[in-house]
DNA sequence: ATCAGCACCTGTTGGC
DNA sequence: TGCCAACAGGTGCTGA
């Protein structure tokens, strides 16, 4: 469920409320297994001070004293909920719980997911590098120049190209097609044979439409919520997204939905070429 | 090396 | 109204 703008909202949230608290311990389901197999032992996590929680494209990371870091992936349905010692515990917590942080003086992290297919990764060093993420879409790093060299010559459909964390890391379907809507490409068109106009509207489009939906908090579509289990609003101004056969709000076409990389995706036929 | 297809889970929705 | 296939914001593995 949570792309970037999502996931960047909730580590914006956690990180004043988590920054100095002590994790005290650690309680965590094990079928299937919440940490994943590259994990150090949970009990690593013990008795660390929170620094700073960041995004590393779709990673919550927190990081804790002593160069360790905690990252959360939240999948399709994961939630990332703060609890302060003084807020009373939720009459359903327990329901999909899959890990808790107990902090010192009582307040909680509670991770809960309803497929879980949520994972936590206990690692030292650097994030990017350790979970294998490509260039953030806001890096300075990615230029016109760079955006061609990682596209040269590869055939792969526009939109599943966008969807690769190991090469852009941090866009998923939602975002994805709502790029390639404003840039006016066509999701299947062959990335690596896009015109330098197109990749130039397609990086401007992909850091506004971002950029947007971190304004408005992200997409809810249907569970998502920030820490506190409030929803976004940005579902509201999806201009393709789970729009089929709705007419375009620019030129009144028929949105279209097809099966690209077993994705459902969503475009204009008159807007993209 | 790449890539399609499936697996992992549970819940909701839409068509018949 | 009821049933059930299709679908869901993601990624990892397998085998061609």
């Amino acid at each position: 469920m949570p792309e970037l703008p999502e996931v960047e909202t909730i580590a914006r949230d956690l990180a004043p409320r988590l920054s100095g608290l002590r994790i005290a311990k650690v309680s965590h389901a094990d079928h299937p297994p919440v940490f994943d197999r590259h994990s150090l032992p949970p009990r690593t996590l013990l008795g660390r001070t929170v620094i700073a929680v960041k995004r590393a494209g779709k990673f919550v990371v927190i990081e804790l004293s002593g160069g360790v870091r905690l990252a959360v992936h939240l999948r399709m349905t994961g939630r990332l909920i703060f609890r302060s010692a003084e807020e009373p515990r939720p009459h359903d917590a327990a329901r999909y719980l899959r890990a808790t942080l107990h902090f010192r003086g009582g307040a909680e992290l509670v991770f809960s997911d309803v497929r879980k297919f949520g994972r936590l990764r206990v690692f030292r060093g650097v994030a990017q590098t350790e979970l294998l993420l490509g260039v953030d879409p806001f890096d300075r790093q990615l230029d016109a120049a760079r955006f061609a060299e990682l596209t040269r010559k590869r055939t792969t459909p526009v939109k599943v190209w966008l969807l690769d964390q190991r090469r852009l890391a941090g866009v998923g379907n939602i975002y994805a097609c709502e790029a390639l809507y404003y840039a006016g490409v066509r999701p299947k068109r062959r990335v690596g044979k896009l015109t330098a106009l197109e990749r130039h509207k397609l990086l401007l489009a992909l850091r506004k439409v971002l950029r947007k939906a971190i304004y408005h908090r992200g997409s809810s579509v249907d569970d998502y919520v920030d820490g506190a289990g409030k929803s976004g609003r940005f579902q509201n101004h999806l201009a393709v997204y789970g729009r089929a056969g709705k007419p375009c709000r620019r030129c009144g076409t028929p949105i279209n939905r097809m099966v690209l990389g077993q994705r459902g995706t969503f475009y204009c036929p008159g807007c993209q070429r």
